[in-house]
DNA sequence: TTGTCATATGAATAAATGTTCATATGATAC
DNA sequence: GTATCATATGAACATTTATTCATATGACAA
């Protein structure tokens, strides 16, 4: 049950340069974000252009209140924005990171 | 309950340019293995050395089943490779794309 | 104010997911 | 062969999570 053919000292060694843990947590979360298809749909579609909840729904085939619970997530976390214009509320995206993000993706899922 | 304010043409642009179902769901689900803090810290022990899985169970603290059972998915999705020295099974990183991925990921959490 | 449009949200349900426990596999030593 | 070490795996359980449904909010028009 208890292995004896480890390595104690690169044990400890990789612990010492281990990030801290809510780092590793925020982390974590951050690319869930990225983990569900219908939020990576969200985000390709306002890279085309910013859309309306309603626009992005038909884009979809999804519920307005779908999109807007993802919406909210992808808000909370900063990776989309959006505008008022009367009652119609514009989201784009809000961040370049998420662009080369979802490219390095591309690139991994085109090499194998 | 049917928006009248909506852009059709837009929406039908947006739908052209929208990249394949498939594709999406592959892309969502690299995403999803970033997306638990146990897997991230198991790519960031061996982002400093390969290592075997009792030892990588004792550098986070959790079992040795919990560790096998994450070191397969990261398996399957050729995150990353092994090599076996007697009874002994060592992991390492199998892409360079992690790195960036991760690095990436940092730079938008550090940039609030 | 009243009515309508666009979006947001709370609760409920169903599905996916991570860990634990027990056990199996596979390699080495005797 | 048997025993032991290192890892893998199947089933069960608990937790998380995405969608649906109904309803609330908030802005504009009349």
């Amino acid at each position: 049950m208890n292995p004896v053919n480890t390595n104690p000292e690169t044990v400890s060694a990789v612990k010492k340069k281990m990030p801290d843990e809510s780092f590793l947590y925020d982390l974590a979360d951050f690319y869930r974000i990225f983990g569900d298809s219908t939020r990576i749909k969200i985000l390709y579609a306002l890279f085309e252009s910013e859309l309306c909840v309603y626009d992005i729904a038909k884009v979809l085939h999804m519920t307005q209140s779908a999109i807007s619970h993802q919406l909210r997530i992808l808000k909370d976390a900063k990776l989309v924005k959006f505008r008022r214009d009367g009652k119609t509320i514009y989201y784009s995206l809000d961040d370049d990171h998420i662009v080369k993000i979802l490219e390095l993706g591309t690139q991994h899922l085109c090499e194998e």
